[in-house]
DNA sequence: CTACTGACAACGGGCGTCGG
DNA sequence: CCGACGCCCGTTGTCAGTAG
C-alpha cells in the first residue's frame, strides 16, 4: 500500500526515512563478520543452482526451509543468483523453475553500447522496468526456459542430517585454514629473516583470521 | 598507480497484517 | 474498509583487495 508520506506529504514511502537503523532480518550488522564462510564453493553453487530450479528463482524461504544451504543468508543467495544469471535484476525470473546457468550463458554473450556490466553482471541502465514489462518478460522466460514440473520435482537436494554437525565441521575447517595461514606466515617471516612468529601472530587478531581468510574454493 | 573485482551495507518499493 | 505499520526482498552504493 505504501501510504506513508514524507514530511512534505509528496512522495509516498513504504517506510519513513530515519527508521532505517533498526536491524532487519536481511540487514545483518555485518555478514562478513558473522558468517564462517562468506565465499561460495563450486559445490555450494551447484546446490544453489539445483535449489533455484527446484523451488523457483527468489523463493528463498523455501530454500532455507529445505536446509540444503545451511549458513547462507538470503542476501548471499540473492547475490550468487545474480552472478549465475549474469545480470543484476532478477525480477523478470521471479518464481520461475529455470536453470540460471542457461540465462548466464546467454547474458555472457550479450554485447553492445547499451550493455553495462558490474562484476560481470549486466546492470539496468535505463528507466526502471514497469510492472507490465516485468510481467511480459516473465511470461516470455516462462515459455522459453522453464523446466517442466516433472523435471523440477525430480531434482533432489542434499539435506544435512544434523545441521549442528555441519556447523561444527565448518568450524573445524576454519581452524585448519587458520593453522595453514599461520604456517604460511611463519614461512614468509623465515624467508624474510624477520624475527619469527610472535609479532605476526599478534598482528593477526581473531577477527581478521575469521573474516579475511582465503576462499575455500 | 589505476582499473577492476568481489563482497557487504544500505535504501526504498511492494505488499501483507492488524487495529480503529 | 482503510490507513498505518513493518517485513521481505530487489537494487544500488561503497570500499578493500588484487591484478596488470
Amino acid at each position: 500500500m505504501s501510504a506513508v508520506l514524507t514530511p512534505e506529504g509528496m512522495k509516498p514511502r513504504s517506510m519513513p526515512v530515519g527508521q532505517r537503523n533498526v536491524l532487519r532480518s536481511n540487514d545483518s550488522a555485518s555478514l562478513w563478520n558473522c558468517t564462517l564462510s562468506p565465499g561460495w564453493t563450486q559445490e555450494e553453487v551447484q546446490i544453489l543452482r539445483k535449489a533455484l530450479m527446484r523451488f523457483g528463482i527468489g523463493n528463498w524461504a523455501k530454500i532455507i526451509d529445505s536446509q540444503c544451504l545451511i549458513g547462507k543468508t538470503i542476501a548471499q543467495m540473492n547475490l550468487q543468483t545474480q552472478r549465475m544469471l549474469g545480470q543484476q535484476s532478477t525480477a523478470e525470473f521471479a518464481g520461475l523453475h529455470i536453470d540460471p546457468f542457461v540465462i548466464g550463458e546467454l547474458n555472457s554473450k550479450k554485447q553492445g553500447p547499451h550493455i553495462k556490466r558490474k562484476n560481470n553482471c549486466i546492470v539496468n541502465t535505463g528507466a526502471k522496468l514497469s510492472r507490465e514489462e516485468i510481467r511480459r518478460r516473465l511470461q516470455e522466460h516462462k515459455d522459453t526456459y522453464e523446466l517442466s514440473e516433472a523435471e523440477w520435482l525430480a531434482i533432489e537436494l542434499p539435506k544435512p542430517e544434523d545441521p549442528l554437525a555441519l556447523i561444527e565441521a565448518k568450524r573445524k575447517e576454519l581452524q585448519e585454514l587458520r593453522d595453514e595461514l599461520d604456517r604460511v606466515q611463519q614461512r614468509i617471516a623465515d624467508i624474510k629473516g624477520d624475527s619469527p612468529a610472535k609479532e605476526s601472530d599478534e598482528e593477526m587478531t581473531d577477527d581478521i583470521n575469521v573474516t579475511k581468510r582465503p576462499r575455500v574454493d
